[in-house]
DNA sequence: TCTGGGGTCCTAGGACCC
DNA sequence: TCTGGGGTCCTAGGACCC
């Protein structure tokens, strides 16, 4: 009999921030996105306060002050390194753990005993990681990975289930779906729940109780899988998840956007650079890429554009250069000529992604390459380790540039308090 | 004025082949 | 006027996740 837990830390970005800023317990905090742009991570008491996930930071900003929430710009470098923690912590409850976003993990418990005692093992997991790490997170146990998530959000909700939930019997399981609104069940997006409210089913029992033969003529297998999940048979398997697939780097540009190919292309090759140094890292080779840049999709008072290309190379690589190269080529061919009657595009975003990702070992040679690959790879090497010991972009491509002329708004960035010696905080006796 | 970033899987439809 | 049938592969777009 399967048993799956699953780990999912409260407000992550927002719990982060308060380990270092233990004076925000109990007041609202909000974490913004990239250029500040919308509010990505809320705490409880923002989320009373009625902040959205996505609200626009311009729009909320006289609600913030007034409120006297707590603002902060995302610091993934730190939350990369607490997530570091909870997840290390968690790997000592289980024989196999899935680490399956930065702030959620699933660990199999399956044939670790009675699932009675299973409620007393989640709470001290709970108790465990927020004690060492200051993290507060919410456990679900249950036979299928669904339910476990269903049970995690009633942890989080609850305080009286002491930091987890087990819904292990049927009579279990038809309560918390009978509790549970449909939307809010792993793997039913707005989209699909819409379409179940046309057929008057709110609820998590509603759905399960439908006919399989139902869900099957009406939705995917992935929603199949969901029912099924939800009646008790587990039957997603996560995939290894620390191979990816593809590879994106993209940002939206501060204020206007940039009309100049000069600026846009160094953006570009910048954005190419990192996917390559991504790719290295897990050791793979990519054979397509694809470049793409655009105007803002929520003005209409500025001419509109969009710039989207993609290519298969010969030759699988993970040369940096060469990643570049192709990139910003296709970005040369696609940018609008400049009339001089019209104004310039702004372009507010733009990204590179790599795909048709393959294991570096086994490279399916083309005939007529015309690249010494050995010695290709030895100097990448050698620039990755320069790069690991000094900083990334230590050495770089020229098309990189040597100024971030399109660098990030985070004007309420905290500290990196975990992973620079600097910033290490310095506890004061008295 | 100011609206994130990075993934996965599934499906429909077109291209192509015999 | 009538214009096969079946299979595979690829891709774009949609839906979902955090």
């Amino acid at each position: 009999m399967s048993l799956f837990a699953v780990a999912d830390c409260n407000n992550f970005y927002c719990s982060c921030e308060r380990v270092f800023h233990p004076e925000l317990n109990g007041r609202p905090v909000v974490v913004l996105s990239n250029n500040d742009g919308c509010l990505i991570a809320r705490s409880e008491e923002a989320k009373k306060l009625g902040l959205k996930m996505g609200d626009p930071f311009f729009q909320v900003r006289d609600l913030l002050e007034r409120e006297r929430v707590a603002v902060f710009s995302s610091n993934y470098t730190l939350y990369g390194s607490m997530s570091g923690r909870v997840m290390s912590l968690l790997s000592q409850y289980t024989p196999s753990l899935d680490v399956y976003s930065i702030d959620e993990a699933f660990l199999d418990l399956s044939n670790m005993g009675d699932s009675q005692h299973m409620k007393r093992y989640g709470e001290q997991i709970a108790h465990r990681v927020h004690k060492a790490t200051g993290i507060p997170i919410s456990v679900g146990i249950a036979p299928t990975k669904t339910l476990a998530k269903m049970g995690s959000k009633f942890a989080k909700k609850y305080k009286g289930y002491h930091g987890c939930c087990l819904i292990d019997t049927p009579e279990r399981r038809q309560k918390a779906l009978e509790l549970f609104p449909v939307e809010d069940v792993w793997g039913i997006g707005r989209r699909i729940a819409r379409q179940l409210a046309y057929y008057n089913i709110t609820t998590a029992a509603d759905f399960a109780r439908q006919k399989e033969s139902w869900v099957r003529s009406k939705f995917s297998v992935t929603t199949v899988r969901t029912w099924k999940e939800l009646n008790g048979e587990s039957c997603i398997v996560l995939d290894d998840m620390s191979q990816k697939k593809s590879i994106c780097t993209s940002r939206s540009f501060a204020g206007q956007g940039i009309s100049d190919f000069g600026i846009l292309e160094e953006a570009v090759a910048n954005f190419a650079s990192r996917c390559a140094s991504k790719l290295r890292h897990q050791r793979s080779c990519c054979q397509g890429v694809t470049v793409f840049a655009h105007t803002s999709p929520f003005r209409e008072d500025v001419p509109s554009h969009f710039i989207q290309q993609s290519v298969q190379l010969s030759v699988p690589t993970q040369d940096t250069a060469e990643i570049i190269k192709t990139a910003v080529g296709m970005l040369r061919e696609n940018f609008p000529a400049q009339e001089s009657t019209s104004a310039p595009a702004l372009f507010k975003k733009a990204g590179v992604i790599i795909w048709n990702i393959t294991s570096a070992r086994v490279v399916q040679q083309d005939l007529f390459d015309t690249i010494d690959r050995t010695k290709q790879k030895a100097l990448l090497e050698a620039i990755d380790e320069i790069n690991r010991r000094n900083g990334h972009d230590t050495v770089r491509i020229a098309t990189q540039g040597t100024n971030v002329r399109f660098g990030l708004q985070n004007a309420y960035l905290s500290h990196q308090y975990t992973t620079n010696i600097d910033d290490v905080i310095v506890a004061k006796i008295k």
